[in-house]
RNA sequence: GCCCAGAUAGCUCAGUCGGUAGAGCAGAGGACUGAAAAUCCUCGUGUCGGCGGUUCGAUUCCGUCUCUGGGCA
């Protein structure tokens, strides 16, 4: 047996914010014994729901979506966890005869799954903490410096601005005595052997996707947006550095609760802030390899079809798992 | 009706002591190795409101018109 045919299938539907990725997902659940698992990662987060653009009870009773709620907003939840998570999810449904269905749009959750990363040290939040302040006392410069003398091919391959990653890097080697560089320096390989149909939502035109990103927001305000925020905000575990109340939404109405603007000029950063999102998310999909784009901005049933023809096409054994109605 | 202040990039505005102009935001493109809804990089030609005048040359000075604020009637 050689390991293409050990590879287990799993279908990706990828996509910007907001163009209709858990409609498809459902309606291909409501078609064929799929098991859906969630790719997102504010949607891990329990309490944040009308912000995150959770499916709602309607759609899970139609179709659950696994790791949806598995954190706290104050725990933090990475990468590593989520490839660990996502591939006992896909033995799961393989044992259970279902086709993995993987939707969402964080895509570097996508791109360690299907192509693996190094093994890399988790991050120690006390460490994290300790050069948040030293960033904070000391600036972004020095620490480049630093890290310039400790990892230089780090240095070299990060921009002088980017203040996360430089971190991340100083972090590793405090905590490990260990180069960032020397940990990248491994192999990567998938957590698991996968089949991937790569589905990417293209909505066209963009235009299109910015109204609707617009009344989303609108509709989320309406929602109860600020009312879910301020009752994060009461939390004692809560604080505005934690990556949950950094999400788009969540950062601007927090913002406004703190008075640091009104509540309308939070509406349209919220607005802008997903519109950037979604840019960031067409990079990804564009550059993806394989990528199947489908414009979910065509009629439904057409949407549905198309993608069918391509699942039908790329594993024809789906068809054995029509669910007949 | 009169007076004053504006009219410059999609928006907010700066500037040119006369030699055709630049920031922030928005937008676009890109990067992405355990925070990723994060973090970061790159990209700025626009009848400088219209029409006249002065000038070698006007977006800049002058006149006039239009529009927008504000004030006085």
């Amino acid at each position: 047996m050689n390991t293409v045919s050990e590879a287990l299938p799993a279908v990706f539907i990828m996509g910007p914010t907001a163009s209709g990725k858990t409609a498809l997902a459902i309606a291909l659940a409501e078609r064929y014994r799929c098991s859906l698992i969630n790719v997102d990662s504010v949607q891990v987060y329990l309490r944040l729901n009308v912000g995150a653009a959770k499916p709602d009870a309607e759609e899970l009773a139609r179709a659950p979506h696994a790791l949806l709620d598995i954190r706290e907003p104050w725990q933090a939840y990475t990468v590593g966890e989520f490839c660990q998570d996502a591939a006992a999810l896909i033995r799961d449904a393989r044992t259970e005869g279902r086709l993995p269905v993987l939707v969402g749009g964080s895509m570097m959750y996508f791109k360690a799954l299907q192509f693996g990363m190094s093994d890399l040290p988790t991050s120690d939040p006390e460490t994290r903490q300790m050069l948040q302040q030293r960033l904070e006392q000391e600036g972004l410069a020095l620490l480049r410096e630093e890290l310039g003398a400790v990892d230089p091919i780090i240095a070299e391959r990060t921009e002088a601005g980017d203040t996360q990653r430089t971190l991340r890097a100083l972090e590793v080697w405090h905590d490990t005595g260990r180069r960032l560089s020397d940990w990248q320096g491994t192999p990567i390989k998938p957590v698991l052997p996968l089949d991937v149909l790569p589905l990417a939502l293209w909505p066209e035109p963009r235009a299109v996707l910015h109204r609707r990103i617009e009344y989303r927001f609108d509709a989320m305000l309406a929602a109860g947006l600020v009312e879910e925020v301020a009752e994060l905000r009461e939390l004692p575990q809560i604080t505005p550095s934690l990556s949950a109340m950094r999400s788009v939404g969540y950062r601007q109405v927090l913002s406004h609760l703190n008075g640091e603007c009104t509540l309308a000029e939070a509406r349209d950063l919220g607005v802008i802030a997903t519109r950037q999102l979604a840019k960031r998310q067409y990079t990804w999909l564009r550059r993806w390899p394989g990528a199947h784009f489908l414009n979910p901005f065509d009629d439904h049933a057409t949407l549905i079809d198309s993608a069918v023809g391509l699942m039908q096409a790329w594993q024809p054994s789906v068809l054995h798992q029509r669910i007949d109605t």
